[in-house]
DNA sequence: TCGACGATCATCT
DNA sequence: GATGATCGTCGAG
């Protein structure tokens, strides 16, 4: 099925921005014990490194952020407010901090799966699974480990997946990066807009 | 349905 | 020593 095809490199060597739009539709594929998770991606972030306030790479290399100074293609994992994790696609030419943070995704393999590593001790309502970045790591059991890997193989891939139309995405401002000033209000947050699974709504304009 | 709040710790200043 | 690219719960409306 070409839809789990993993997207060729030149895909990633390009700015977060162009990346971040193109990364809609696409699907996320965790292999995990010999089963396969998938989830169509919904909502992602674009950060601009150096240029970008709201970036982890803003103030320059540092050992957190060193993965994003790698090609474009791996990823950058990262642990927040001392108990989630949430994942970055590394875009651009090495040396290039730009990154687009996952921020949700819909279920398309392995949902039965996603739900358990959720541990939420109850059904899962569906935006429940990975609808928000932290949400979205846990349900494909993505942690440290996952730090600088690749994305066109192994265990981690995107892949080609079912693109939006332009006429389906909307945009807006980033969540969570108030502390950015002016740059947290740059429209850099992109989702499809028939979603009922993003981490919080995003209305047209 | 919404807003406030606490949990919890690696990383950076 | 301060702080987060968050989440789940709780109480009010």
């Amino acid at each position: 099925m070409s839809r789990f095809r993993p997207l060729p490199l030149a895909f990633y060597r390009r700015p977060a921005e162009a990346v971040a739009r193109d990364l809609l539709g696409r699907y996320l594929v965790r292999e995990l014990d010999g089963e396969r998770l998938a989830l169509r991606l919904v909502e992602v972030e674009a950060y601009l490194g150096r240029d970008d306030p709201a970036s982890h790479a803003f103030r320059g290399p540092t050992r957190r952020n060193a993965s994003m100074f790698l090609a474009g293609g791996h990823a950058y994992v990262y642990f927040v407010y001392g108990m989630h994790w949430c994942v970055n696609v590394v875009c651009g030419a090495e040396g290039q901090p730009h990154a687009v943070l996952l921020r949700a995704g819909e279920p398309v393999d392995g949902a039965a799966r996603m739900a358990e590593l959720r541990e939420l001790g109850r059904p899962p309502r569906r935006r429940e699974i990975a609808g928000g970045p932290a949400r979205l790591a846990e349900a494909l059991a993505i942690d440290r480990a996952f730090d600088a890997s690749t994305l066109w193989r192994g265990p981690l891939r995107l892949t080609h997946g079912d693109p939006v139309a332009d006429t389906e995405v909307v945009r807006g401002p980033r969540i969570g990066v108030d502390y950015a000033g002016e740059a947290a209000r740059w429209p850099l947050r992109f989702a499809v807009a028939a979603s009922p699974e993003l981490s919080k709504p995003l209305r047209r304009g």
